[in-house]
DNA sequence: TACCAGGTAAAAA
DNA sequence: TTTTTACATGGT
């Protein structure tokens, strides 16, 4: 197994726990203490190791993915030190200490998750997409490529209904596979520009916009106000009993720029672990 | 058994 | 313009 290095501290165990605490992720594998990912056709498998994390097989088209798959351009270091002066921030970093926002690294990918995640539990909709994922993805040994944008251009809504999807939310990912909006030159764009280019689409709202920019660009600002789950963790860690709107969150995140991506990771975890 | 769960858009008021 | 409703599955 060959070593990519990681910034300092990493903790590989913690920072996968998503990948496991809703049910299993078929397209993000968790198998035998490591995670499988079909990277550039290949099934790629990485496993904690000292100073980064092993990967198999590891090649210059698969390191740089890895690399943003685990989240190693938020800059830990910055944010721990700007935490320090914030007390509810300052106990939720010493307990979650080496936690990388993991990555959603395909913009296509990204988004049909997050619309089969709408309204639903996240256990319902990890069950939902798995089927979408059984149904039009490609199998490796122990994971699956997620399905491709090209191949759910193709397939009929009433296709991904009968994998549980609403009616709905079948129109939305198929309609979203046929759009012409490029996703990649998104990548390219500021946040405000891109959540008005997603939200121009059916189906694509302003929690789904903003979970894009927070789980797939990894742009430092994002902060998912109206997410149940933000709401839930801020009002847990500061609304000493009382739940806060999504306004209100909103306001509260003012205070935690330029880090509210981060922040928003670090309440959800603390949250997590809490209950 | 109902009811809620990391929303969104369309209908109704 | 603002409020209400339908949606589909999994867990409790």
């Amino acid at each position: 197994m060959a070593l990519l290095a990681l910034p300092a501290p990493y903790d590989f165990e913690l920072s996968t726990e998503r990948y496991r605490a809703f049910g299993q992720d078929l397209a993000n594998r968790w198998y035998d203490g490591g995670l499988h990912r079909v990277i550039d056709g290949r099934e790629v498998r990485v496993e904690a190791a000292n100073g980064g994390v092993h990967v198999e097989p590891l090649d210059a088209t698969i390191a740089p993915v890895v690399r943003n798959l685990l989240g190693a351009e938020f800059d830990l270091d910055a944010f721990y030190g700007f935490a320090e002066r914030e007390p509810v921030l300052a106990r939720l970093v010493e307990a979650l200490r080496g936690l990388r926002p993991p990555i959603a690294v395909e913009p296509f990918e990204s988004l049909v998750t997050s619309i089969s995640a709408q309204q639903v539990s996240l256990r319902a909709a990890f069950a939902i997409r798995n089927r979408l994922i059984e149904r039009f993805g490609a199998r490796t040994e122990h994971a699956y490529a997620f399905p491709a944008r090209e191949r759910l251009a193709l397939a009929e809504p009433e296709a991904l209904a009968a994998l549980g999807f609403s009616r709905r939310k079948a129109d939305y990912v198929v309609g979203l596979a046929r759009s012409n909006l490029d996703l990649i030159a998104l990548a390219a764009l500021p946040d405000g520009e891109v959540k008005a280019q997603l939200t121009a689409l059916p189906g694509i709202g302003e929690w789904t916009a903003d979970w894009f920019l927070a789980r797939h660009l990894a742009r430092p600002e994002a902060w998912p106000a109206g997410d149940l789950g933000v709401r839930k963790a801020v009002s847990h860690f500061y609304g000493e009993g009382r739940d806060f709107s999504t306004e209100e969150v909103r306001t509260i995140g003012e205070r935690f720029a330029p880090f509210r991506n981060l922040t928003a990771h670090y309440l959800l975890a603390g949250l997590l672990r809490d209950t």
